[in-house]
DNA sequence: TAATTTTACGCAAACGCTTGACTTATTATT
DNA sequence: AATAATAAGTCAAGCGTTTGCGTAAAATTA
C-alpha cells in the first residue's frame, strides 16, 4: 500500500524534467511540445495521479465549495431546495457545505463562522425565523464571501435575492375559489411580521377587489402556526356572522389542523367547507382531506436559480476585481402558480 | 474597504518579530513569553485576524470535512439522520460536503470522485438502492479515506457500518398484534433482495415461532413499493383463505397504499383490518388512517452515532499511522423500537 | 565566576501547485 | 550570414502555516 499519494515533483523527477513542466504539460499548456505533453499525461495516468486540490485550493484562494444554510431539511420545501442546489453547484464544478440553523439565530451565526472558516467562495441562506439582526451576514462583506439569500430573505437593503411571489398564486387560488361558487372565503395566515404572510393577504385583498367582491378584514385571521392558534382560528372562522365556505390556509401544516378542527365541528370537508393550501408537503394527498387545490412555490427551481446566481456572481468577481459589482443587485422574483388537485 | 486579509506575516512584521514566534504565540505554545503573547493575541485581535484555513487545511493535509452521500434528503429518514450527522460533525470541528445520489449509481461514482477531489477526511455512506458493485468504495482505501456505511450498507466485508436491526422491532410489532388478539397477521414486504426485506421476515417468522404459531408463507408478500404492486398484495392478501386481521407493511408509504386498497374494498380500517408499519413519515398521524404503531429506526441517532464512528476512525489515524487499525471493523446494530401511537 | 540549564525566540524547510519572467535551442526572415 | 521570431523549457517566487532545530540571553547551579 503507497503510503504518499504521487505529485507532480514525482513525476518530474521520474521524467527529469522540471515541475512547472509537467504543471503546463497536464493543463495542455501551448508552450509545451506534444511528445513532452503525451509523455507527461501518460506517466500521470499511469501514477494515478491526481492534483491535491487542498494545494489548489490554498494557491489560488478558492475552494469551490459553497455553503448552504437553511433552517431545516426535513421541511420539504428546503430539502427540495437543496436538490436544486446541488445539481446547479455540480454542474459548475462547485461543492456543497451544508448547515441547517434549526431555526435558531445562534445556530445561524455559528455556520456562518465555520463557513467563513472554511473559505467558501460563496453562500446561499435562507434565514431563521427568529433573525431580525443581520450584523452577522453584513461582517461577510470584509471577506469579499457574496451571498444571495432565497425563500426567507432578510429585509435589508442591497443583497441578492432569489423567492417566489405568492401573491400570483393566491389570486389564482382565490379566483379558483370563486369560480366554484364560493363567496364567503376565509384565510389563515401567518405570523403578521413575515413578508410571506404579508404577501399572501395582498394576493387575497387584490383578487377580492378584482372582482369586485368587499374585503372583510374579519375573514383574515393569522396565527403563529402553533396547532392550537390554527385550531382557535378556525373555530374562529366557522362561527363568525359571515361564516366562509371556503378557507385558504398558509401552508399544509395549518390546513390539516384546519381540517382537523372544521371535522371536530361535525363539517363535511369539501361540501360544507373546502380548503386550499400552500403546498409544502409532497404527500398532501395521502392525508385524510386533501385541500382542492395548492399554491406552489417552486423550491427545486429557487435553489437552482439561487446557486447560478451565485455561480455568477463569483466569475463576475475572478472576471474584473472592480467595484462595479458591487453596486448591482439581483433581485429574481418566481412565480408561483395554483395546482389543481385531481378529482376536483 | 481591505483587499487582503491579514496575515500572520503582517502580525509578525507591525510586531518587529518572526512569523514563527506569531503563530506559536496564537497557539499559546509554552515556549513563547507571556509578554509577546499577549501583543500578538491583542494585534491579532485588532486586525481581526483569522487563520487562513485552506493553508492549514493543506499544511496539515487534513480539511476537518467530512463528506455524506446518501440516495435522498426528502426522504424523512435521511433528512432526520443528516441532522445527527451534522450535530455530531459540527461538536467535533469537522463541516459536512453534502451530495445525493438520487439513487443513482452513477450519481454516486461521481460524488464519491468529487469527495475525493475535495479531499474529506472521511466519508459517510448510504448506498444508493442500485448499488451492487463496490468497486468506487473500495478505490478510496488507496486515498486513505475512511467510510462509514449507515443504514443501506453494501454486503461486503471488513467495512466499518451502522445499521439498525429491524428484527426486534419486527417482533415487537408482531407481539403487540397478538396480544390485541390477532392471530392471522399479513405482512407486505419490500423487494426480495434488500437487507431490509429480510430482516423484517426474519422478525416475523422468530415472533411467530416463539409464540407457538405456525408460518404461514402465504401470508407474506413481497412488493416493490410501487403503488400497483402494494395494492395488488394488499388485494391478495386480503381475498386469501386465511384473510388477516392485521397487516404489518413495510413502511408507511406502503402502509398509506394498503389501506387506500382496502378501504377501496369496504373494510373499516382499525376494525375489519389493523396496520402496523415502520416509522418513515414524521406526519403520518397526519393521514386518514395512521398505523396503530410503528416500529422506529432512529436516523437521527444513526446518523449521530455513524460520524462519532468516522470522527474516532480520523483520530486514531493521526495517532497512530500502524496496519493495526485496518484489521478491526466496527459494525454498530443499534436497536429499532416499536412505538405505539396514540388513542390505540 | 564559570559551567549549566532554562527561557524566549528566530531560521528555514516543507506542504503541492501555478505562473511570470527568463533561457536556450530551432526555425524563419531579410 | 546575420538577425529576428518562435518553440520548448527551466527557474524561482509565492500562497499562509506549522514545526524541528539552532541559538542568544537570562537564570540557576556549583
Amino acid at each position: 500500500m503507497k503510503k504518499t499519494l504521487p505529485t507532480i515533483k514525482e513525476i518530474a523527477k521520474q521524467l527529469n524534467i522540471s515541475i512547472s513542466t509537467v504543471s503546463r504539460a497536464l493543463h495542455d499548456h501551448p508552450s509545451i511540445g506534444l511528445r513532452t505533453k503525451t509523455r507527461v499525461q501518460e506517466l500521470a495516468k499511469q501514477l494515478q495521479y491526481e492534483p491535491n486540490q487542498t494545494a489548489i485550493f490554498f494557491q489560488q484562494g478558492k475552494t469551490f465549495t459553497i455553503g448552504v444554510i437553511l433552517p431545516e431539511l426535513s421541511e420539504a420545501f428546503f430539502s427540495s431546495a437543496i436538490s436544486g442546489i446541488e445539481d446547479a453547484a455540480h454542474k459548475s464544478g462547485y461543492t456543497v457545505l451544508l448547515g441547517q440553523s434549526h431555526d435558531s439565530v445562534d445556530k445561524e451565526k455559528q455556520l456562518i463562522e465555520t463557513m467563513k472558516k472554511h473559505r467558501v467562495d460563496g453562500l446561499l441562506i435562507s434565514i431563521s425565523k427568529n433573525t431580525n439582526n443581520y450584523e452577522h451576514f453584513e461582517a461577510l462583506q470584509r471577506y469579499n464571501i457574496p451571498i444571495v439569500f432565497f425563500d426567507r430573505i432578510p429585509k435589508i437593503p442591497n443583497i441578492h435575492y432569489v423567492a417566489c411571489n405568492m401573491i400570483n398564486g393566491t389570486v389564482q387560488a382565490i379566483n379558483f375559489l370563486l369560480k366554484k361558487g364560493h363567496r364567503i372565503i376565509g384565510m389563515i395566515n401567518g405570523p403578521e411580521k413575515l413578508p410571506a404572510t404579508k404577501e399572501r393577504l395582498d394576493g387575497y385583498i387584490q383578487a377580492m377587489i378584482k372582482s369586485r367582491l368587499k374585503y372583510d378584514a374579519g375573514l383574515v385571521l393569522n396565527s403563529d402556526l402553533t396547532k392550537e392558534s390554527v385550531c382557535a382560528a378556525t373555530e374562529k372562522l366557522l362561527t363568525g356572522k359571515r361564516k366562509p365556505t371556503a378557507i385558504v390556509t398558509f401552508n399544509d401544516y395549518v390546513a390539516m389542523d384546519a381540517v382537523q378542527q372544521a371535522r371536530k365541528m361535525k363539517l363535511k370537508i369539501n361540501k360544507d367547507i373546502c380548503f386550499v393550501s400552500y403546498a409544502n408537503l409532497p404527500i398532501s394527498h395521502y392525508t385524510a382531506y386533501p385541500p382542492m387545490a395548492s399554491v406552489e412555490q417552486f423550491p427545486y427551481q429557487q435553489g437552482q436559480k439561487a446557486t447560478e446566481t451565485l455561480i455568477d456572481l463569483l466569475q463576475r468577481k475572478t472576471n474584473a476585481d472592480n467595484e462595479a459589482i458591487n453596486t448591482t443587485y439581483y433581485k429574481i422574483i418566481l412565480e408561483s402558480q395554483l395546482v389543481i388537485h385531481e378529482g376536483v
